[in-house]
RNA sequence: GGAGAGGUGGCCGAGCCCGGUUGAAGGCGCCGCACUCGAAAUGCGGUAACGGCGCAAGCUGUUCGUGGGUUCGAAUCCCACCCUCUCCGCCA
């Protein structure tokens, strides 16, 4: 969510914001008319209030002398009178400034975060810019194929049998190829963990509404989640959701910041949108596994952990020995709580395509609006709302793709990347089938 | 799933039966001041979040799990819901 006082003091930034991102601007205009309406009711109701309490405490008094004296306990007549007619009209006040209240807020959930100042400005993802790229493209004295034509051979994936189970979009892994996922989640939470001073989480994959809430996922795009309707949760589609709401509606004591969170779980996406795309081979699919950086931190650290989060998925690519390239997302194609984007591309030389493994942004204090987590400065001092970051560390199965594609042999054979070897218990991945 | 108890300020805890100057006794913690060479102990004072008005000082409103109701007025009465704890049942 935005500071309301942003809206007030510079509407045309709000203005420009919405335009660079291909959004209405209409609601900026809703949002300044609700909030002057809205001040105007609360002080309104407000003196009315004091009136009440002040002429309550009179009548309190009176009755207490009367008690005293052992007299009846009923109130004078004027004073009521006059207190019936206040509460009527603050009664009134308050319905009124209530409903405009939800109005704004309503509103309020809809406007995306502001883009930083130097993240390009584009109409679709073409105004993306690539920042730059690691590795050379493996040379290969074969033709090298897609995941899905290596697993004819390998046996390690099974398409029919997900649709069997859940219908299209879901597939099941099989022998190394399960055991090679596993190992991947095992590895990057190690080194994240170790070296890089993230703590492990494990979280529910199911949530309350005011969690997605938070993290900015609803109420606008309620249309890509799962939900159980019968309970009113709703499945995660990434670690984010959680990982945000983790402090909601608290308020950390000096020292606390930095948080730093990694957090593996499967994430659940209805891929309404993308209808018809990408329908071959698991580079696309409803449920999938992820592991996730996430970062609470004051806004002064915010630049600075935003390159940490980039460095240490970037880290983890180079160690697999993959090339990959380093994209700064532009204005239309950010996310609604972005405030800035940096996508890693995996090389998939099989099916000839750059592969998004990790999405990496800043939220600034977007998110921690919306679920009221505050930070104090120092002892005593007023809260503040810190900053949020996350990136994916990295996004499965896509990951297995590359390595599968990349590492595939003449005869079929995988070879698994080194780091990964003590993880798997094997160093090939072989045919199973002629 | 069944039975009972309970949810009050940073924490503990009174108030709720019998509604009225109660943002709420008392204690702990924390901060400031005094005493002290310093510390402890002691004494005194302070101690929230959020909204509105205001340049500011300040004034003011709301908040006793949440939402509704009764009432001139609710922490206190009524209703619904959520959560926690104990016991029983069930289960990985």
């Amino acid at each position: 969510m935005l500071n309301i006082d942003l809206i007030r003091k510079e509407p045309d930034t709000v203005r420009r914001s919405l335009t660079t991102r291909g959004e209405d601007t209409a609601v900026v205009d809703e949002v300044l008319k609700l909030d002057t309406r809205r001040r105007q009711l609360v002080t309104e109701r407000d003196q009315m209030r004091g009136k009440q309490n002040e002429v309550n405490r009179r009548l309190g008094q009176q009755m207490a002398t009367i008690r005293k004296q052992g007299g009846a306990a009923e109130p004078p007549k004027e004073l009521r009178e006059e207190l019936d007619l206040i509460s009527k009209q603050i009664e009134s006040l308050n319905e009124e400034s209530n409903q405009v209240e939800a109005s704004l807020q309503r509103v309020m959930l809809t406007i995306p975060n502001i883009p930083l100042p130097d993240v390009p400005v584009g109409a679709d993802s073409d105004g993306n810019i690539v920042a730059s790229t690691w590795g050379q493209p493996k040379h290969f004295d074969f033709k090298p194929l897609p995941h899905w034509d290596l697993n004819e051979k390998l046996d390690i994936l099974d398409m029919e049998r997900g649709v069997k189970l859940s219908g299209a979009r879901f597939f099941v892994m099989k022998g190394k190829g399960a055991r090679l996922q596993r190992a991947l989640i095992n590895w990057m939470l190690d080194v994240h963990t170790a070296e890089y001073g993230y703590r492990e989480t494990r979280l529910p994959y199911l949530v309350k509404e005011e969690t997605l809430v938070g993290s900015g996922n609803l109420p606008k795009f309620g249309d890509n989640l799962y939900r159980d309707a019968e309970e009113d949760l709703w499945l995660i589609p990434t670690a984010e959701v959680g990982l945000t709401s983790l402090h909601r509606d608290e308020i950390l004591e000096p020292g606390v910041l930095p948080l730093r969170y990694v957090a593996y779980t499967p994430c659940f996406r209805r891929e309404k949108t993308s209808a018809g795309k990408d329908t071959r081979g698991i580079k696309r699919v409803h449920q999938f596994d992820k592991v996730e950086l996430y970062s609470f931190v004051e806004p002064s650290k915010s630049e600075e952990a935003f390159q940490n989060i980039v460095k240490c998925s970037e880290s983890l690519i180079q160690r697999l020995g993959i090339p990959y390239r380093v994209l700064r997302i532009c204005t239309s194609d950010m996310g609604f709580q972005s405030a800035q984007t940096y996508d890693l591309e995996m090389w998939a030389p099989g099916c000839e395509e750059w592969l998004e493994v990790s999405s990496c942004s800043t939220c600034t204090d977007f998110q921690a609006r919306r679920a009221n987590i505050r930070y104090r400065p120092t002892l005593g001092a007023r809260p503040e709302y810190p900053h949020t970051l996350n990136g994916s560390a990295l996004a499965l199965p896509r990951v297995v793709i590359a390595i599968l594609e990349t590492y595939q042999q003449a005869d079929g054979s995988v070879v698994i990347p080194e780091v990964l070897r003590p993880y798997t218990g094997f160093d090939r991945i072989e045919p199973v089938k002629k």
